[in-house]
DNA sequence: TATTGTTATACTCTATAACTATA
DNA sequence: TATAGTTATAGAGTATAACAATA
């Protein structure tokens, strides 16, 4: 009567997307926090700071959307990134209620850190996954994403 | 010198599954939220439901890893289900510190409603993968995630 | 009127540790 | 000594609405 451990019946769950997301999900961070250990930025913080290296002057909303975090959290987190002294931002003059992100050299040496302390965690393959499988996992995503078109490819 | 809205570079983002994974979830959960507009249960919940209802007598700490869940808050989660009337849980002869979880009629009916509510929304294919590429999607998760028995198939 | 960013509030989820009762 | 579940507390993330400045 007791079910046991490991021969677990998902039902349903083991079809449905959201599910299955939700746990890769909370899998992949803990990796991640596994395998840095304090040594990079949380990953909301280096996802902005990667961001903003990329595209230069983006605008906070649009930002915003794109990582799909709300707007009044984005502004407290790009307050304390900003008194970290990793980012700056400043105010278009055809559009000033805007705010335009930036870098600062600091900002910029941060990313490059984080991201080479990250790099080898986030490319190498899961253990439960080939490498091709990998590949076509992440290629899935985005184009559930509608990200086809990313940073280094032609 | 501004990014435009639309054509972001993603750049190491892009390629990693980590970040991947958590923009497809909220993406996920948007869907279903705006889908079924109050008509399921909240996804965790239901979840729990699902898994007592495919899994009867199942554990309380068993049912938290599965879920990823906290003991902590599965102690809260599983007593507001008791206090619904959705749940209760029997405490085995052999080990009088466990609990066991089983569903009330109610809670097999409430189960069985929000399933079917949901049944739709969750096996059609999202709007930017055809039905192929969504089931190889949750093949690949389901492998990622080592969970590769799962309910209805041989 | 609508939009950008800000502030304030509350709520959920999470993380941690101390506690009990059993094993 | 270790484990199952509980309680309490604090923190992070999120959702919401009201607001000021600007368009």
């Amino acid at each position: 009567m007791t079910a046991p451990e490991g021969r677990l019946d998902w039902g349903p769950l083991g079809d449905s997307l959201g599910f299955l997301l939700r746990l890769a999900q909370l899998e992949a961070f803990e990796a991640y926090f596994a395998a840095m250990e304090g040594a990079a930025p949380l990953p909301g913080s280096l996802s902005i700071l990667l961001m903003v290296r990329g595209n230069p002057g983006i605008r906070q909303g649009v930002l915003a959307r794109a990582l799909r975090i709300k707007r009044a959290h984005m502004t407290k987190i790009v307050q304390s990134l900003e008194q970290a002294g990793l980012l700056r931002g400043s105010v278009p003059a055809d559009d000033r209620r805007a705010i335009e992100l930036h870098l600062t050299p600091a900002g910029l040496a941060e990313a490059e850190r984080a991201w080479s302390a990250v790099h080898a965690h986030e490319t190498a393959p899961p253990a439960t996954l080939t490498a091709e499988e990998a590949a076509q996992l992440r290629h899935l995503l985005r184009r559930y994403l509608s990200l086809q078109e990313h940073g280094h490819e032609p």
